[in-house]
DNA sequence: CTGAAAGCGCTTACAG
DNA sequence: CTGAAAGCGCTTACAG
């Protein structure tokens, strides 16, 4: 038997419960001023009956899907950056079902602009609002609000949409100040040029107060500047080797550069970390499983995107205002990759 | 100005026109018996206006969304599969989105068994058919099918609905062919007794076909049974060293064993691949970073997704007739951890 | 080739 | 507390 398209309506329940199928539709929507005997009749026809509602009909009517969006970088390229893609779908899924509205994908087409994405959503007009991962951009979120939708980022945005993210900065801050525990002075910083602009800076800063703390100043000349590739990584590591005075210590904003760095030092017959260490950032899938063990700041990107999906869906609801970020904390995981400073 | 619930209807683009919103109909589905001269002019009106088509009513109206519904295991614990998972959520959406469908996530919640996802789907009766990831295990796309839907499973599948699986026995022959024409004679195979028994048995086959064309056979003694974890690939390999005549390669039938094996004789101060060669199967984003970078077999999961999407939309266009599974080609990616056997 | 009618399965005021 | 009416924005036969 095809349930799927089974005509069992609200008035096929209607007629079983003896009622008139408005009545239906009230105890669906818990309505008020339904009598208990009543409603318990309703409730057995449609149990009786198998009765699912029908979500186009109802999306039509209330003019609402109770359907939100989440758009995400194609995973054509995304390597690493998939744990914490995934993640974020999971978490998004989650704080999504659990408020009875449902996850619809949309990611670009290879073939198209990145914006394609975002475009589809609209035109579609069937999600409510949308959830934007942050390395989309912000032309995007600029076309949704536009367009009338409610949105809420997952990562920084320099937007005044609401948005959930990582605490880079005393991410970044509790990683250095570990490194200068162990008695590091110079004190490398491996950063990146490209995208998440915000998310750099933030981590920056952390750097720069960790050092502060301990009465150092930032030393322009241990900054180096990558892509968040390996090979940018190794790139970083051959430069500041060659200097006069090379780091004791590598503090990369991804836990790729880390990798470069960490390939790049072993080559060279450094030891890590009896005479180097290295921390990266993120926290990724294969950080446990290098040799040694990368030291690097997790960042709760599961929790990222429930937090968002609830943000979401509160507003839709009507129950909560737009506000300030909401900023997650980040954690240190102190892994083989570094150890005290190499007494001189 | 909110253009989401602009009420741009068809009602508006037939004013502007000077026709009936059925014939603006007629031209939206681009059906057959328009003037092109008509078709012309509300071509432009809706272009003029930006009108966008309700999916809601039109869904309401002809009875199916145009939405497939994607299965997939929560991320939670997806740890080394998220690469594997994400890669195929990519290919779905982008052979979804290709064809003007659009992709409905849903995974279990964690509170609920893993039917739930299956469940919920099923009782929104938004979705055309359903993509199943073949982790997600074979109840709920049998719950999916005594439903009605039209379903397309990723991966392998025992039940008689379409599917698109990677060719996990071709993919072990080639992997055991390759260690066996390196002089290998004693190869340990490290297998799984949970989940995925199908795609064991195919890998399994692929060994012994292998072997049976080097006129060897299988020896059950060198196979061992672990569960797909890192731990299980330790304790695995740990059983084997303790033979009189330890292998001198081992075949892992995923990444995470062979890093558990890998582990194991790094401590035992085996050198690999000088005394011992070691190859895993999924090829995971961290294989080419270990120490030595592990060979393995590569699935092509985002094409698996692709292929499942278009297979599934095929099926409702009533374009394709539900046939055989769809068998995508594996491939051995060769890297540091294997080479030839040490002569005795 | 184009228009008028009926209906998809709901929700939302409006009476009573 | 419950029913009858109108409408959400489309599609689908049916006339002409």
């Amino acid at each position: 038997m095809n349930q799927k398209d089974s005509s069992i309506t609200m008035r096929t329940v209607a007629q079983r419960a003896g009622v008139s199928y408005q009545t239906v539709s009230r105890v669906i929507n818990d309505a008020a001023g339904v009598a208990p005997e009543t409603r318990t009749r309703v409730l057995a026809a449609m149990r009786e009956l198998g009765y699912r509602p029908s979500l186009a009909a109802r999306s039509l009517a209330r003019n609402r899907s109770e359907i939100v969006g989440l758009v995400l970088p194609s995973s054509v390229e995304a390597g690493f950056a998939s744990a914490h893609l995934l993640q974020v779908v999971g978490g998004v899924d989650r704080g999504v079902s659990d408020n009875d509205y449902t996850t619809l994908l949309s990611s670009p087409k290879e073939s198209e602009t990145e914006l394609s994405a975002f475009r589809r959503l609209i035109r579609q007009r069937t999600v409510d609002g949308v959830l934007v991962e942050a390395s989309m951009g912000e032309e995007g979120v600029k076309l949704l609000v536009e367009a009338g939708y409610p949105v809420t980022v997952i990562g920084h945005t320099a937007l005044d949409v609401p948005s959930v993210c990582p605490d880079d900065e005393s991410g970044a801050y509790v990683a250095m100040q570990h490194l200068l525990a162990l008695g590091h002075r110079r004190i490398a910083i491996v950063t990146s040029g490209e995208g998440q602009g915000l998310a750099v800076r933030a981590r920056m800063a952390g750097c720069e107060r960790a050092l502060a703390d301990a009465g150092l100043t930032l030393d322009q000349g241990l900054v180096a500047t990558g892509n968040w590739s390996i090979a940018s990584g190794r790139a970083a590591a051959e430069g500041l080797l060659d200097r006069e005075q090379p780091p004791t210590a590598y503090f990369c904003f991804n836990d790729s550069m880390a990798i470069g760095v960490l390939q790049l030092l072993r080559e060279r017959g450094i030891d890590v970390p009896r005479e180097v260490s290295v921390a990266g950032f993120d926290d990724t899938p294969p950080a446990p499983l290098l040799t040694p063990p990368l030291t690097s700041v997790r960042v709760f990107s599961a929790e990222q995107g429930e937090r968002a999906a609830r943000t979401l869906i509160g507003i839709l609801r009507g129950m909560t205002r737009p506000g300030a970020p909401v900023v997650l904390p980040s954690q240190l995981v102190v892994r083989g990759s570094t150890a005290p400073a190499h007494p001189r």
